[in-house]
DNA sequence: ACATCACATAAGCACGCACTTATGTGATTT
DNA sequence: AAATCACATAAGTGCGTGCTTATGTGATGT
């Protein structure tokens, strides 16, 4: 499962998508504009992303809707928890994280 | 460079490989103790590890230690900052997390 | 100096993976 | 009910990747 994430993040292609839906949902079909992508490729994509809870389906009709999932971003904290103790302290982008989460 | 992080991560050998690096520094030789790998295969993988800057050398005479880079996980936390608007608020990873990085 | 040790690099191979084209499935439209 | 649409699945293909064996390199030991 761990092992399925990182699987996932490993290709550029699923990386971007993710990164499309984290910008806001959309059916699979809308993922492909000017991604110059084949729908079965689209398709099997989202079929790893979803296997990793990267990502989830809401079927609407005969359109699927695909969005982030909560639970894939969990994992990968909690992978990362493990590994405090080395985490540096003054960079950007933990402060940034830090800000955030304490409002 | 964030593209050589997943993709090192992706491997479990080398996640293996790198948590055995976060419970203390060793070289190439100690590192293989009980993991059943031959010499090159690690070699190959700490360089896979290094050029994701996870994983950084420091040669002691005729041997190398290596120990975790924090660049690598600097940056998986930047990435993961990207995101943190679909971050689950409640679970136990991020309390631990918040209560480790409070102090 | 030569041998040996710790590790890196080279070259070859087998397998996994991302792609393709073709076809299937289930929902909507007319 | 027949056609069309949105998407999934199947099967085949080329290439990247992790392994192997063989060899190179630089430091230590005798």
């Amino acid at each position: 499962m761990e092992h399925d994430i990182f699987r996932a993040l490993a290709d550029p292609t699923r990386r971007t998508i993710f990164e499309r839906l984290a910008n806001g949902s959309m059916n699979a079909s809308a993922l492909r504009q000017g991604m110059d992508i084949s729908q079965p490729a689209m398709s099997q994509h989202l079929a790893v992303l979803r296997k990793a809870r990267l990502v989830r389906e809401q079927r609407e009709g005969r359109f699927v809707n695909y969005e982030v999932d909560p639970d894939g971003l969990a994992l990968i904290v909690q992978w990362l928890a493990k590994y405090r103790a080395y985490w540096p302290t003054r960079i950007d982008a933990l402060k940034l994280l830090l800000k955030d989460m304490d409002q």
